[in-house]
DNA sequence: AACCGTAATGAGAATCATTCCTAAAGAGCG
DNA sequence: CGCTCTTTAGGAATGATTCTCATTACGGTT
């Protein structure tokens, strides 16, 4: 990725590959703060403007993906896959590819020929509750708790 | 729905309707002002913090649906059916479910049996460049031009 | 090693969609 | 009408993201 980056004319940093090392080192989908957080713990002096830019630029190289909502959620795991929501702890969870894959060609292709638009990807999000919100809705009066990360 | 909401304890006010006719009335994904300004143009004294309480409401509601992104957008059409949006000039538009709705109960099905999620429903987006941008990117310097509403 | 030009950073200010707050107006009901 | 609970307008507050700009780090060149 190196030569990605170089390939444009950018460097690569400290905080840079610092922001890249934290996102794929992580499955949570951490937000940018979270993000910040964590590139603080090994160089303290990084501001947050500098973890969104990075971010940003990432994104723009294809070396991170970022997930939609009303707070930017990003993701280092490049390959194909979706995402399960956890509509009752906000938790996002990786959706493996290969039970979905065999259609999803097909599927962008029946789009593309039925609406006549030129489609380079489609994304898939799934929504419900996730194992741990399932067993405490079993007996519990279920209180939602906190987002992940 | 004015059973749906009186159910509820919720009353059928002006501002409200107007915000549901306004969402309801349009195929163009709005954004909450753009919803602000068209419910002015029959009330000019309704707030924008009316349009967004009301529409949060409705939401949660299920008269209207919300689309992901960094703004909120709304969609009036409740009916089963996905997204399309123009990388490039930033529109939206729908994706009729009849082509992708073979699949999405087994997609749906998959996911939950593969993680023990409970899968309540899921959401596909596809992206790529819609028919005008296509037909500017063909001779033009192509220049993007500003989200629909 | 000293020097340049460009790219990257940090710190904080600015932006902007969204939410919150409060007093006042409105609906429903006897 | 008088009472109560809901909704509203208007504006202030919030909070994530972006911007600005002075400063610093780098890479390549002598």
């Amino acid at each position: 990725m190196e030569a990605t980056l170089r390939a444009r004319g950018l460097r690569l940093t400290g905080p840079r590959r610092l922001v890249l090392d934290v996102v794929r080192a992580t499955e949570s989908h951490p937000t940018a703060e979270w993000v910040h957080r964590m590139v603080r713990r090994r160089r303290p002096r990084v501001s947050l403007g500098t973890v969104y830019r990075n971010l940003r630029l990432l994104v723009a190289q294809g070396l991170v993906k970022e997930l939609p909502g009303p707070h930017a959620r990003f993701d280092g795991n490049v390959s194909e896959h979706h995402h399960f929501t956890c509509l009752a702890c906000g938790s996002i969870s990786d959706v493996q590819g290969p039970a979905t894959e065999p259609h999803s060609r097909a599927l962008c292709g029946r789009v593309a020929a039925q609406s006549g638009f030129s489609v380079t990807h489609h994304r898939i999000e799934f929504y419900g509750r996730c194992l741990e919100c399932q067993r405490r809705a079993g007996r519990k009066s279920a209180r939602s708790r906190r987002p992940a990360p």
